[in-house]
This record gives structure tokens, C-alpha cells and sequence, in this order.
RNA sequence: CGCGGGGUGGAGCAGCCUGGUAGCUCGUCGGGCUCAUAACCCGAAGGUCGGAGGUUCAAAUCCUCCCCCCGCAA
């Protein structure tokens, strides 16, 4: 039986940590990043794999630096066959990817060499494609760079967010590893060298891009309010406060509106003006400090400001 | 003790600061108008104002504690 490390520390790794487990394949340690406050209150909170390993009784190995010469001493007397990655927040350098006789493997979610980098899922939707994926690439010193071990294919659904795409993609992601697992344990490797010249960067989601930006498509505003959610969720000025946006649409603009300019029954819809021509109609919204709403319950309660 | 917003008939909100008849936009039910209607008109039902104490002649409103929800920030 192959012994292996597994670092991971959001939600998603902990959904996969969980499928390999659910497979009889537990890692012989697991290594996370340190547990940090957050959330409202500043609670220190350990991180989602650990709170999953823990309720399986696995070695948890909280680390601020993996690459730090202590942590790496300590990794070393697992002596390990394989180290597996899956998104663990830092970067392995060569001393720990050299450790393991069958080297690192990591998990990406995104058909590599396309969307190489730290938000993957967000940037396949915000672009519209449809389809994604899984890749289990042999990891070098160069990111996402590796060779391709396996690779499946997944389909993105229309309307579908980023965490609900998120959720699908652990369960093949899951699946993916076991199964490379079982093919390093029975010797059967074949890798694939990653093109190059298809490789393509998903940049990291930065909390300033919510901000729609009314210039841009209306398609393309649509995508972004489905690849921002569950975090950071898009938003825009409404009326001089914050309006964050759930759900939305495209529908036929009018020619004569602004860009960014609103339409309105002041019933059952919002229509904002996008740059292709279109607008967007938003369908569910959320004021600050109040619960999300679909657009008819976000109307009925409005104030709108003066006249009348 | 990181900062802040909110819990009011079935839904979404106002009222709270400056205690004293619980309001608005919808929904529901009944009736009317109409060829007809999700439109319009008339009427009705429906609320221990998150919970527990306290102050007061009187508390949705002021004070204290608790529960739940949410935004920022991380």
C-alpha cells in the first residue's frame, strides 16, 4: 500500500481528502495551512482539511512554511512514496518535491495547460467556456507546469456558479486521484508533456474585480456574476449603496441608455445598460446587512429615493 | 472582547432617535368592473413587533442580558 502526504486546505481539498478516504486510502499525513482567525469575531479557526482529518483521526501537521528546513525535516521521517497536492495555498520547492521516491502529484481543476494558476474554476466560467476539468499533473518546480498523468473532462453547466462547478469538480477530482493512486501503485505511469503554447494563466480573484464594470458585455457580466460567487460575489453603486449580485440575465438593451443606467417597473425587474448594447437584468440581489433576495422581493420593500 | 447592519401579519420593508390608536408595497380570501386579465375598483382575514427581565400611568419605541441572520475585514 502506497504511503503518501496529502496538503490541501480549503473546502474543495477537504471534500477530496474525504473521497480518498471513502476509498480506504487515507494519506499517512496530512499538512495544512496554520489554522488563522477569520470569519466575524476573529475565531482561529483551523482550516477545512483539518477539521475533516481530525474527525478521521489522521496525523495533521499545521504549517505557516512547508518549505521551511523544520517542516521539511519533519516530512522526511514519513518517508513517504508520494506527496499529493491539492489547493494547499503554497508553493513546494525543489527540496520537498525531490523527497518522495514517486515524486509530487497535484490535483488541478482545469484542463491543463489552460488555466494554470490560482483561480481556475473562476476563470473558465467568467470566460464562457464550456467545458472544464481535472488534471492530475506530475508537479515541478515551474506552476501548474508538470507532465499530465490523467486528465478528465467536465462539462459546465449553463448558469452554473464557480462553487456549485466547485462541487462536481472535487467528486471527479476525487475519483481522478484514487484511480492515480491505484495506477502508480500497480507501476502503470505514462505521462504527457503539457504544450506549451496552449498554456494560459488564471490569475488570482482580487475582491476589486466584483465591481462590475458597465462597459463590458453584458454576456461577459453574466459569466462574472456566476464565477464570483460563492467568493467575492459581484456588486455594483445602486442608488448611492452597496448592491451585491446573485443572479442575473441578459436581455435586449435600448439604444439610447448610458452605460450603467437602470430601467425599471420599480415591480418586477431591474435592467442595467451594458457596453455591447444589452443589459443586464438582475434577478437575485443582497443589500448590506440584509438577506439575498430575488428582484420582485428586493422591489416591494425598496425606498426609492424622494419624488413619487 | 476586530468594525458594522438586521430580526415588525404569508413575502419584502417603514415606524424606534423626539414612549401613548401597528403603516407601506405585495400576497391570500370575498365581491365588483370587463369579451377577458397577472389590469382596475370595493371590502375582509391575518401580527404575543426574535426571547427574557427592567424603567414607566403607558414600551415595537428607553435600559440590561440572551438567541438567530447578514455585510466589512481576514
Amino acid at each position: 500500500m502506497l504511503k503518501y502526504i496529502y496538503m490541501g486546505t480549503p473546502q474543495i481539498a477537504a471534500r477530496i481528502l474525504e473521497k480518498l478516504c471513502d476509498h480506504e486510502m487515507p494519506p499517512a499525513l496530512v499538512v495544512t495551512q496554520i489554522a488563522k482567525p477569520k470569519g466575524r469575531g476573529y475565531k482561529v479557526t483551523p482550516s477545512e482539511v483539518e477539521q475533516y482529518a481530525r474527525t478521521q483521526d489522521l496525523n495533521v501537521l499545521e504549517t505557516l512554511d512547508v518549505n521551511a528546513p523544520g517542516t521539511v525535516d519533519v516530512l522526511k521521517t514519513f518517508h513517504a512514496d508520494l506527496i499529493i497536492v491539492v489547493a494547499f495555498g503554497q508553493i513546494l520547492r525543489e527540496g520537498i518535491l525531490k523527497m518522495p521516491k514517486h515524486g509530487c502529484f497535484n490535483l488541478h481543476a482545469s484542463l491543463l495547460p489552460k488555466y494554470r494558476g490560482a483561480a481556475p474554476v473562476q476563470r473558465a466560467i467568467m470566460e464562457g467556456e464550456k467545458e472544464t476539468g481535472v488534471t492530475v499533473q506530475r508537479m515541478v518546480k515551474k506552476l501548474d507546469a508538470g507532465d499530465v498523468f490523467l486528465q478528465e473532462k467536465v462539462e459546465i453547466l449553463p448558469g452554473e456558479t464557480s462553487g456549485e462547478l466547485l462541487v462536481r469538480l472535487a467528486e471527479v477530482g476525487g475519483d481522478l486521484l484514487f484511480k492515480a493512486l491505484k495506477k502508480i501503485e500497480a507501476g502503470e505511469v505514462q505521462y504527457i508533456p503539457q504544450e506549451e503554447s496552449l498554456a494560459s494563466y488564471a490569475k488570482k480573484i482580487e475582491k476589486a474585480e466584483s465591481n462590475l464594470n458597465w462597459t463590458l458585455p453584458a454576456s461577459r457580466l453574466f459569466n462574472t456574476v456566476r464565477a464570483l460567487q460563492p467568493w467575492p460575489v459581484a456588486q455594483m453603486d445602486f442608488q448611492g449603496e452597496t448592491l451585491r449580485i446573485f443572479g442575473a440575465a441578459v436581455v435586449p438593451g435600448r439604444a439610447e441608455a448610458a452605460l450603467g443606467s437602470f430601467q425599471t417597473d420599480r415591480q418586477t425587474f431591474i435592467h442595467v445598460q451594458c457596453g455591447d448594447g444589452q443589459a443586464l437584468s438582475l434577478l437575485e440581489v443582497q443589500q448590506e446587512g440584509r438577506k439575498r433576495l430575488n428582484i420582485a422581493d428586493f422591489l416591494k420593500g425598496y425606498r426609492w429615493p424622494s419624488i413619487d
